[in-house]
RNA sequence: GCCGCGGUGGUGAAAUGGUAUACACGAGGGACUUAAAAUCCCUUGGAUGAAUAAUCCGUGCGAGUUCGAGUCUCGCCCGCGGCACCA
């Protein structure tokens, strides 16, 4: 007998299907390419390291393969590729390092895998084999990139960037993990640098809404959904104040301050729209809004008045309504193209709008001309306060002039204050908590520092110091509107020095500064709250600041602690409950009855109240409270009521007494516990009652109760009784009920002992933030309402408001597309000094990489082809001048965003025709989407996200015609070293599967590789666990020695019929869903099945060798040809399962006893239930347990069991 | 902190709400052998027990639903992975 020899077998095979060309996909121009179904299992490309391959990474491949063995076997025209991902830094740094062009490098790693590969008996069609760095490859990458820029999707950027300082490269948001740099763990830093970025956040919407169409597991969709991190929510405006508290109440103010001090007040009633007259309609319509009021100069003010206080006034005047000018901005006027003076407007608002006090400027009139000239050609519009007494009659016609061209409507469009306001806009997912906002926060970066500090310092540097003489010293500080902005100047600085790693780091403490003098006013409910600037919010996401809610944010409370700022709840759990218990005799105890004593009655209505205005929800239950308590029934009652933590009991008379009881019986947490009335007026045969107060609060009680409180009656005995036990532990929450008239809240409104003391343990005294869902309170129009029903409500009130509005917003950021390094593709884009950024035009694709002496970042945020004089001055495209080339290259994850529709092209074919990769529609709409796509969960929020992003953008320039790549996606589990840690060289525990298949042999290495566990779950290699698969394809090997050529068909043995049927099933799904491990364990049982038979037929070995074969293909080819077959095993078309043979005849009955075994009987398979349970209850052992009992019901579940109830 | 996944023999692990521990490794015993390796056979969750009689316990912990729970529900504990001042 020959023994199984491994190396001599797949040497034999390997061989065999090269020549054979077995595994060449089918052209879909050629007939057999078009009749069969099309199949695309697809693995994640590897990039070519210097360290080889480790038995981890073939996991992966030889999944794929094995489906792709099973398909072609099914009749598909699979088609299974493979390439390189060859750009990137580790190859750049090895050349660094070593002085060997990357390529080199590239070159000779991808021949190591390639061996490595092959050794392992992959059925890869290698004619289809791609890779990145190749330049007919990377044409097509730059065409995309180019196809991108020119809808607006490639843009530069100048914002802050991630910087590796030892990669001397910018990184992408995906490229970092923790803060560092995925690849070096160097902290990253944040720099200003212009890159090329891709706008994937227009995609973020179709990227997370096509995730529900995708066979993926649900962890990856998680992470991607996660990772582009939508937020539902609202923005809101928030009115943003100056504090000038002090504004002209000094009396030493001159009468025109107080002129004006008075008719602002005035102002502000007068809502009304500006009048227009006709003859009027110049200076009417140029009065003034603000945010509805009209603020009339003319009438109001008049000409003639000192101009610096009057200045001064009106700057105040506007920064109460959160107007901030600068003044004293110069403004050059040109006169074709050359500076013929300057000119210098009262204010100027954010840069756009120019205020003349009044139409007198101390400029002559012919500059004053051009000047207006200029400004007319100008982007600033120009708004005047006028008073045309004295007007020079031609300067107002020019006045008028310039109204009526620029503004073709009114002067109001032009000179919108109602958009200059300041206002400060927040982005929050809990709009439902804006009556808790009682403070807010912008980031460092935010635009209203820099707009309220320019206005500072041009206040400080200029007006303070020429007018001090004529400015009052308070007006001038009340015009600034941050007071401490030295403060606030240091702390930014601060704050930008610190890198982002810090600024995110968890553990520090939040730090603030609070912004004096200005204010904001919460639109809900108009409270002023202060404004901070504190790091803990970022300018990156939504609007850079928020608006506050300490008592529902987590941050914002820890913030609140520290700087002491108020805190407002205003949601509270839905679970907060109270239940009342009602000892007396006659039913309820809030309602009215004769016999409640009326303080008590008060009392308990007041109480439960109190309780329902804090938002508890009230229980209270009807109790079966008779003259004679019975514990047992009131238990009943309760146990309909989850008592848990949050419960408040109030118990009364009785009540409290059964409740005392209740908790020393019960373990249960409660909240708090109050007791009324405990105990009662010595009448009316309570002699019963009083007996069951001689409970006791024990210790026990105590450390399970959060508060307790208990009001007694006014029996003297028990009062005592009950003080003397209490009083000292209770810390004096211990309360007489002495005569009615004292406590009845009703009659003594005046009494403040109850309500204080019930305030005092109800107070939500918050330890933490309370971040859940629950109900509104204290929260006006909201109160009552659930948070999604809140959320609702104030968003339309925003709305409708025009507050604020429904809002999204995503955590994805854009592509930061550009690396300054030196393997890459080179970005297409030339820079003209005249023309701008102008894409290489698609003839002269693709931009080669240049060959350059020193690989080396510069560091300089310039890639090393920048030093290449001759290949970056080009001329421009567009107008011919001289021009520079970017010298930016592609991140490692452009090639892989596409590289999947390159291998439906042939490498030959696409040599031959320059643009076919993209050109060839009918090839990509005949193999994508690919069926399987197979690879490491690292990938989940890099290249899939970015190869989903580009394919919806092909899709939408009509290069694709499938929505999304990739149908079918299953992760590879990692394989660990058996010391647990990943494999690395840096560990030295790396296994090579070289030394494996060698060893072992290449089958040998696949089952083992398959069976080890899950597919996705990481597992520690184990090289002893090798032999049992070994021993398991020697079996297989051996076992032909018993299929018999003469027991054809049907096997002697039917029940092995059944068990190989079974078997084609299970094999056969297994492989489809990816749990190999049990269809490699399901073909050990029938192997070990088999080989206790004497002979077997030759038809059912020959199925077990089918069924092996993907997984073990060269030992399967190596047997069929032995069996005596010609051609390849895997020309055979898989096998199907007969489902009338999966049937077993005989079934064993499981006979139970209330869910636990008793008996087993063997039954025909097609027993009855009747049948079954007359079996089941004759059966001795059964009967040994069912006597003198009684059957309650018998449960029959077909072919398995009978199960007795008793 | 949030989101997701998991916790079953000595180990890797099976198990549509229906016989828990399939399959494999390891271990123990036996056969063959001068011996070893290889191979083959038997045993292998725990307790009581002479027992391959029987009973009880047993899938991280505690409750619940059910005739019946590893599986479903609720509350914890632990481990892994992802995200993380994301408002």
């Amino acid at each position: 007998m020959d023994k199984y020899n491994h190396k001599k077998i797949e040497q034999k095979w390997q061989k065999y299907w090269e020549k054979e060309k077995l595994y060449k996909t089918k052209d879909i121009s050629t007939s057999s390419g078009q009749n069969k179904p099309k199949y695309y299992v697809l693995d994640m490309f590897p990039y070519p390291s210097g360290e080889g391959l480790h038995v981890g990474h073939p996991k992966g491949y030889i999944a794929t393969d094995i489906l792709a063995r099973m398909k072609m076997m099914q009749g598909y025209n699979v088609l299974h590729p493979m390439g390189w991902d060859a750009f990137g830094l580790p190859a750049e740094n090895y050349a660094i390092k070593n002085k060997i062009h990357p390529r080199k490098a590239v070159e000779k790693n991808i021949k190591k895998f390639k061996s490595q590969l092959e050794k392992i008996g992959f059925t890869y069609d290698w004619s289809r084999e791609i890779n990145t760095t190749d330049p007919e490859f990377y044409k097509i990458t730059q065409w995309m990139f180019l196809q991108m820029f020119k809808k607006g999707l490639a843009y530069e950027s100048n914002e802050p960037v991630n910087w590796c300082p030892s990669c001397k490269t910018v990184l992408a948001n995906e490229d970092l993990e923790n803060g560092k740099c995925e690849r070096c763990g160097s902290k990253i830093e944040k720099k200003p640098l212009r890159q090329w970025v891709l706008k994937i956040t227009d995609y973020a919407d179709k990227l997370l809404k096509g995730l529900d169409d995708l066979d993926w597991e649900d962890s990856i969709k998680e992470m991607q959904g996660n990772w582009i991190g939508k937020s539902v929510g609202a923005t809101v405006k928030f009115q943003v104040i100056s504090k000038n508290k002090n504004v002209l109440k000094n009396n030493s103010m001159s009468e025109y301050g107080q002129n004006l001090s008075r008719n602002s007040a005035e102002l502000t009633r007068n809502y009304a729209e500006p009048q227009t007259t006709k003859s009027e309609l110049l200076y009417e319509n140029l009065t003034y809004k603000i945010r509805g009021i009209i603020f009339n100069v003319k009438k109001n003010i008049g000409l003639g008045h000192k101009e610096s206080v009057y200045h001064n006034a009106l700057k105040i005047e506007f920064a109460k309504h959160g107007l901030f000018f600068e003044s004293e901005k110069q403004i050059d006027i040109k006169y074709e193209g050359k500076k013929i003076g300057t000119y210098q407007p009262d204010f100027v608002i954010e840069n756009k709008v120019l205020i003349e006090l009044k139409a007198l400027p101390k400029i002559g009139r012919q500059q004053l001309n051009q000047a207006w000239t200029y400004l007319k050609g100008s982007d600033y519009k120009l708004a005047f306060l006028v008073n045309f007494g004295t007007a020079d009659l031609e300067i107002k016609r020019m006045i008028y002039d310039i109204a009526r061209n620029q503004n073709n409507n009114s002067a109001e469009s032009a000179f919108s204050l109602r958009e200059s306001a300041t206002s400060l806009e927040v982005f929050t997912t809990r709009p439902d908590t804006l009556f808790g906002c009682t403070y807010m926060v912008v980031s460092p970066e935010h635009e209203l520092i820099k707009k309220l500090s320019k206005f500072c310092h041009s206040e400080l540097d200029s007006e303070s110091q020429k007018n001090k003489n004529k400015i009052p010293d308070q007006v001038r500080d009340d015009a600034l509107p941050i007071r401490n902005l030295e403060e606030v100047e240091k702390y930014i600085k601060k704050a930008k020095n610190k890198s982002d790693l810090e600024r995110t780091d968890l553990a520090k403490e939040k730090t603030g500064v609070e912004l004096k003098g200005i204010k904001a006013i919460n639109p809900v409910n108009n409270e002023e709250i202060p404004i901070w600037v504190a790091d803990y919010v970022l300018a990156s996401y939504g609007t850079g600041a928020i608006m506050s809610v300490p008592a529902h944010d987590k941050r914002d409370f820890e913030f609140a602690k520290k700087y002491n700022l108020p805190i407002k709840q205003v949601t509270r759990s839905s679970e907060k409950k109270c239940l009342i218990i009602h000892g007396s005799p006659k039913k309820d105890m809030s309602r009215d009855s004769d016999y409640v004593p009326e303080n008590i009655k008060h009392w308990l209505g007041w109480l439960k109240n109190e309780l329902d205005k804090k938002g508890y929800k009230i229980h209270n239950p009807q109790m079966p409270m008779p003259w004679k308590p019975d514990y047992n029934k009131w238990k009943r009652q309760i146990k309909k009521i989850n008592i848990d933590e949050n419960t408040t009991i109030v118990g009364h008379s009785a009540g409290g007494a059964f409740a005392v009881r209740w908790l020393s019986e019960n373990k249960k947490k409660i909240d708090k516990l109050i007791l009324v009335a405990a105990g009662l007026q010595k009448e009316e045969g309570n002699e019963r009652l009083h007996k069951l107060y001689d409970f006791k609060i024990d210790k026990k009680i105590r450390n399970r109760v959060n508060d307790i409180i208990i009001f007694v009656s006014n029996d003297r005995d028990y009062r005592v009784q009950n003080s003397k036990i209490y009083s000292k532990e209770l810390n004096g929450r211990l309360m007489y009920l002495e005569n009615r008239k004292h406590f009845t809240i009703k009659d003594n409104p005046a009494n403040k002992e109850f309500p204080e003391l019930l305030d005092e343990i109800l107070r939500q005294d918050l330890k933490e933030a309370f971040t859940g869902d629950g109900v509104n309170i204290n929260s006006g129009f909201l109160d009552g309402l659930k948070t999604a029903e809140a959320k609702n409500k104030i968003t339309e009130w925003l709305e409708k408001n025009k507050i604020g509005k429904k809002a999204i917003n995503y955590k994805l950021r854009d592509w930061v597309f550009s690396r300054q390094r030196y393997w890459g593709e080179p970005i297409p884009i030339i820079h003209c000094k005249k023309c701008g950024a102008v894409a290489v035009p698609e003839k002269y694709l693709p931009v080669k990489l240049p060959e350059v002496k020193n690989y080396k970042p510069t560091g300089t945020g310039e890639s090393p082809l920048a030093n290449i004089k001759n290949w970056v001055n080009v001329k421009c495209p567009k107008c011919g001048g001289p021009a520079k080339r970017e010298t930016n290259t592609m991140p490692q994850w452009a090639g892989s965003s596409w590289y999947y529709l390159a291998y439906l092209i042939r490498k030959q074919e696409a040599k031959n025709k320059k643009q076919e990769y993209i050109l060839n529609k009918k090839k990509i709409n005949h193999w994508m989407p690919v069926d399987f796509y197979v690879g490491g969960a690292e990938h989940a929020t890099r290249h899939l996200i970015y190869a989903r992003f580009w394919h919806k953008f092909l899709y939408d320039i009509k290069v694709v015609g499938s929505k999304e790549p990739f149908k079918k996606l299953k992760h590879v589990g990692l394989i660990l070293a058996e010391d647990g840690r990943k494999m690395s060289k840096r560990w030295g525990n790396v296994i090579n599967p070289e030394d494996i298949v060698k060893k072992y042999g290449a089958d040998n290495l696949r089952v083992y590789e398959m069976f080890m566990g899950p597919f996705s779950q990481p597992v520690e290699w184990n090289t002893n666990g090798l032999i049992g698969t070994r021993r398991f394809l020697e079996k297989v090997y051996k076992l032909r020695m018993k299929a018999n050529n003469k027991a054809n068909g049907t096997n002697a043995n039917e029940q092995l019929e059944i068990l190989l049927h079974q078997t084609i099933k299970k094999v056969t799904e297994d492989i489809e869903s990816f749990d190999f491990n049990t269809a490699i364990s399901q073909l050990m049982i029938l192997t070990n099945t088999m080989e206790k038979e004497k002979t077997i037929s030759i038809t059912s070995y020959r199925l077990l060798i089918i069924l092996l074969s993907p997984f073990a293909p060269h030992t399967a080819e190596e047997l069929w040809e032995k069996l005596g077959n010609k051609k390849s095993i895997f020309l055979q078309p898989w096998p199907k399962h007969n489902p009338e043979f999966i049937k077993e005849k005989e079934i064993e009955l499981v006979i139970q006893i209330n869910g636990k075994v008793r008996d087993k009987i063997k039954v025909s398979a097609d027993i009855s239930e009747n049948e079954a349970k007359k079996i089941a209850l004759e059966s001795e052992k059964i009967k040994k347990w069912t006597k003198g009992e009684k059957i309650k019901k018998i449960i029959f579940v077909k072919d398995r069991l009978v199960n007795i109830a008793i």
